[in-house]
DNA sequence: AGCCTTTCATGGATCGTCTCGACCGCAAAA
DNA sequence: TTTTGCGGTCGAGACGATCCATGAAAGGCT
């Protein structure tokens, strides 16, 4: 993982339409070799998937809501089921375990407050739960799915000697 | 809008590397109208964009906090300047404005913990806030980006009498 | 110094797929 | 009944992915 390959993985985060020739070109490198690094970072499973974005307004669910829910039981047993009936959920877009006050966390959307209201009798219907507090998101500021790759590991390379 | 574009769309969230061919089989149509309804599916802004999605700890970026954060002023012209610095740091990849108890809500990705302190301080450095509270996540159990489908409004359709 | 490995560049061949145009037919709507 | 809006089929051209072969440059190792 070099300086090249965070080039291209910066340009397929951004869009996974761009021909191999293309993205070569942007990095300073040919098609070839540029290939075979696309190749190898999907083997590696670096890149997991290319997927389509969708414009939620478009489909009707654009509005947000964050979850905060706190438990009594804390046993595997317990947790594997709640992750299962929590996930069946298409609604439910993120889910988290979390530290310290609240034990775990969704991000939940749908259409408006009463979808949500009806979201809500639906899970409570599936499972128990002790707490659960819910806060809406007036506005979408930022969302993105480009992680930032500032973090990322280089390994040496070649002409970093003087 | 109808039951064919949502299956198109269901598909397309999921594997965006799908032929036409290949999706025109799996909805039940020939593969020209199927590629005509992308393009529109396109044009209309409901597909927004094709991504590769990165796996998080191959670069990386696998602990995950979010940011509660509540403001003293405002103003219009502030909230402005505080999105601009948020949006900036590539760390932050999602970013809401709260009803409630909190005003903000940032979700925001870095390697460990220490890194998480670097950004604290960049980000403080940059715009005053008047109260912070990290909450970090233990586990990401869900992570998607296919949002439900079945909020659409669906068109009439052929058919549909008795 | 000589050899080995890696990785690049180049060129080319092949194959699949996209893209789009033309035309036909059905069925609902006007 | 005529028009309009899909969908189906066929087919052509362009484009891009994939892979192979070859040669060159650079760094590492003995």
């Amino acid at each position: 993982m070099d300086r090249l390959d965070r080039k291209i993985l910066r340009l397929l985060q951004e869009d996974s339409t761009l021909a191999v020739a293309e993205i070569a070109k942007k990095v300073g490198l040919s098609t070839t070799p540029c290939w075979r690094r696309i190749q190898k970072l999907e083997e590696d499973g670096v890149i997991q998937r290319r997927v389509a974005l969708l414009d939620p307004a478009a489909i009707n669910a654009k509005v947000t809501v964050f979850v905060s829910i706190r438990t009594n039981s804390h046993s595997n047993e317990w947790l594997k089921r709640f992750s299962e009936v929590i996930s069946e959920f298409p609604e439910v877009v993120e889910f988290y375990r979390m530290s310290g006050d609240v034990d775990y966390l969704l991000r939940v959307v749908v259409p408006d407050i009463a979808a949500y209201d009806a979201f809500y009798k639906r899970l409570i219907a599936k499972i128990e739960i002790r707490d659960v507090s819910s806060s809406f998101a007036m506005e979408q500021i930022k969302y993105t799915t480009q992680l930032p790759l500032d973090y990322i590991q280089l390994a040496k390379e070649p002409g970093s000697s003087s």
